[in-house]
DNA sequence: GTTCAGTTATATCGCTCCGATACATCGGGC
DNA sequence: GCCCGATGTATCGGAGCGATATAACTGAAC
């Protein structure tokens, strides 16, 4: 079975291209998930070191940069997915489960979805929206019960959370329209390489 | 000086009225900062063991219900605030460093601000909204900057990511007028009896 | 009236993650 | 020549989380 966490698969997905170096993975990561979302060596490293043992990608000691001048290039390694690194990514990108939709994971899921086929992109996306309305009718429920007990600024806080979620939910739904039109037109393929 | 962390400033804004047990903190926290913000035991009882052991709150096996029946009641420890941690609480609240506006603490510090003073909140919300605006600024850089490069579905992501802080931005912004024009007209104390 | 599920309640273990920090090297500007 | 900011690898301590164990009470079904 082998569970992946989100971090292993975000690495996954960045070194399925080319094989990038813990700099420049960090980099990556950054850029895509938006600025939030930091990821910190502290947690890049040690996560490079269990896929290593764990046969997903491998550490090879840069040749990759171009003619390039003679002798001592700094310390660099470059990491590349293996066999089982790029199986392992495709087995995570074709499933559609809880842990697609969870908080944490949508994104980077999301962010892969110029690699996933059609209709794995739509379950994900009906996950995700059920996940939040239930989320919505949890806090709804609990506004309308805290009438008296509650000052202002509480209140305010649960009404603003309310609506972000409420607004995730609609960017969600425009997202769920677009793949389902977009479906019967082309055929329903995975997409790929776009760039 | 002692640096005061969030989910701490959390368990002494929550035990500022009544003493209460671990479970019922858990409870309160989790219905006052949205169901979100989950707040494991792993956490509570670890950081409710510091607080102890800094003096803060005081543990007592729980004589606070009614007159009741008898005997036996289940091992139950309720927690209060001791004066040091009283005082440290209104210390933490009449401050309004970058601590206050960091997104882990914003949340808390916001659902004090019924027992925070009028300037000390006008001053964390406008602390907050120009750390948004730095961020948005940043993004939107990054956004004009991946024209090529990034698939659709990233750069929708972004996108997205990007309005969700420009409405918080708005948020803030309404938040802030009514703190202005609050001002000036009532006595701008601070809402409640600070011992 | 007993069984069974759910809630109240405290507590710990292992693991991961983060922030800070320590190194070293590179490319440029002054 | 010299410092500064990016590039790059790495670790440490502390804190949080998810899962889990334990146990007593509560109430409804049967």
């Amino acid at each position: 079975m082998a569970k992946t966490d989100v971090l292993t698969l975000a690495i996954l997905g960045i070194l399925r291209d080319q094989p990038l170096h813990g700099y420049q993975i960090r980099k990556r990561l950054g850029a895509e998930l938006g600025p939030f979302r930091a990821l910190s060596y502290g947690s890049l490293y040690p996560c490079l070191r269990r896929m290593v043992e764990a046969g997903l990608i491998e550490a090879s000691g840069d040749e990759a940069n171009g003619p390039s001048h003679a002798s001592s290039r700094r310390a660099r390694i470059a990491y590349s997915l293996t066999d089982a690194g790029r199986s392992r990514l495709s087995e995570e990108l074709a499933s559609a489960g809880a842990s697609s939709w969870d908080d944490d994971a949508f994104d980077v899921r999301f962010s892969l979805f110029a690699h996933t086929d059609a209709a794995t992109r739509l379950r994900i996306l009906e996950g995700r929206r059920s996940r939040l309305s239930e989320r919505l009718e949890e806090v709804s429920e609990g506004l309308k019960r805290m009438h008296e007990r509650h000052d202002a600024y509480t209140a305010e806080l649960q009404r603003h959370g309310l609506e972000q979620v409420e607004r995730e939910v609609e960017w969600l739904d425009r997202l769920i329209e677009n793949e389902r039109s977009a479906r019967g037109g082309e055929n329903n393929g995975s997409a790929s390489a776009d760039h």
